[in-house]
DNA sequence: AATCATTGTAACCAAACAGTAACCTAAACA
DNA sequence: TGTTTAGGTTACTGTTTGGTTACAATGATT
């Protein structure tokens, strides 16, 4: 699913650059020259990012975020302007924006802020739970009994793949396959130790049983 | 627009009281007996601060907020509790917290408490605090324990990148796009010393343990 | 111009991770 | 009950990764 950016800015060839870049990175944008539309745009539209210049010619941009705020719009905003001074950079932040970019601007800090902003602002928390296992993709942690689990590489891998397959015979194979980087030249016997490496970490004391093991077929999680 | 406050509190009586007083103020405010809905409650509702009983029936109510850091949840809290000893007062701003209020509590500190940390906390970003570090926007200078701490430009944007991400593990890669101006012909070791000369300056002695590194992954502030 | 601060890079070291084999144990089956 | 087979356990080791340091290049300051 694409995520959206409103563009506003009355530079024809600044609004196409950005677009361009924007585009060829994946976004849905939306372009337009002044702020007249943009209340019907949000509207509309599920809108995850506006990119907004401050100096428009009919209105500061800042001041038309601010009164979005008030109508309860929350929408992330990039503000895009040549001012750069300390105090222009703050008023803009207290006006509700949530990054700033000063013109010109470097198209890979244009991308780079676009996609931080979007990141964090997205509520998008994943959260898988099984059991008294809760995995949060944001930091890609398990927590167990809420309690933080130390995981390596590996063992995260391979405790999500058993997660995401909840009471799913998994053969040796198929582990290998999907949780092993270059499965090729590695010994299936390498999984079990896997395995007991993971069930040590997870369930110190061998009551939880997690995950089984099916004679001559592979492990299940359950 | 209304600043929405949530109260966890399991006596009744002290609940109807602070939903009485913080009405009267002007705020929306919700309440629970336990912590059992909050989660769903902060992922309905535009909360603007918890307050936050730390003698709670069933989990301490500190431990419960850490919980919620960890799993990105960002909403300013104050605990109240009858607990005056200064342990349990630095141990709850190290779990999370925002302000602290001993019972029995005069109702005027109580309003004017709520008052200030949602000032401050609000959408103008003049001041972020995490943990004992505390960045003051205005003049981009860093305190930790109310000393300041004297910052190249690249370790200032390093550890605002870091304070604003609290509890989300940032790769190199994100870092460098994010904190370096020019990343493209940086590598990501590069990272590394960066972050232990930053290390070095915020603690020096190396016991506060702000940045873990994450093998394979990267770096997570906490 | 000289000096100092800043920052990227490479080299080195230590810790961790992960694959392997050898051995131990438990289940299946005759 | 003994044999076989598969999984569990352990120790070993090469590889990877992060920490640390020294150094060089660049830019700022005097």
């Amino acid at each position: 699913m694409e995520k959206t950016v409103l563009v506003v800015e009355d530079e024809q060839d600044i609004l196409d650059l950005i677009e361009y870049t924007l585009t060829k990175d994946g976004y849905d944008v939306i372009c337009c020259l002044d702020t007249t539309n943009v209340q019907a745009i949000l509207d509309e539209e599920d809108v995850s990012l506006i990119l907004m210049d401050r100096n428009l010619p009919n209105q500061e941009g800042s001041v038309f975020i601010q009164q979005l705020r008030v109508k309860g719009y929350t929408n992330p905003v990039i503000y895009l302007t040549a001012k750069d001074k300390d105090e222009d950079i703050l008023e803009g932040f207290d006006r509700g924006g949530d990054d700033y970019i000063t013109k010109p601007f470097n198209l890979n800090v244009l991308k780079a802020r676009v996609k931080a902003v979007i990141k964090r602002t997205s509520t998008n928390i994943e959260q898988l739970k099984v059991r008294d296992i809760l995995y949060i993709s944001s930091n890609k942690k398990f927590l167990i009994d809420n309690k933080e689990i130390n995981l390596t590489h590996l063992e995260h891998n391979l405790l999500l793949e058993f997660i995401k397959n909840k009471d799913i015979l998994l053969s040796r194979e198929t582990l290998l396959e999907n949780v092993w980087e270059d499965y090729s030249d590695v010994k299936p016997k390498t999984v079990n130790v896997a395995i007991k490496r993971l069930k040590e970490k997870i369930d110190p004391n061998g009551d939880k049983e997690y995950i089984k093991s099916i004679r001559g077929e592979g492990y299940i999680f359950c």
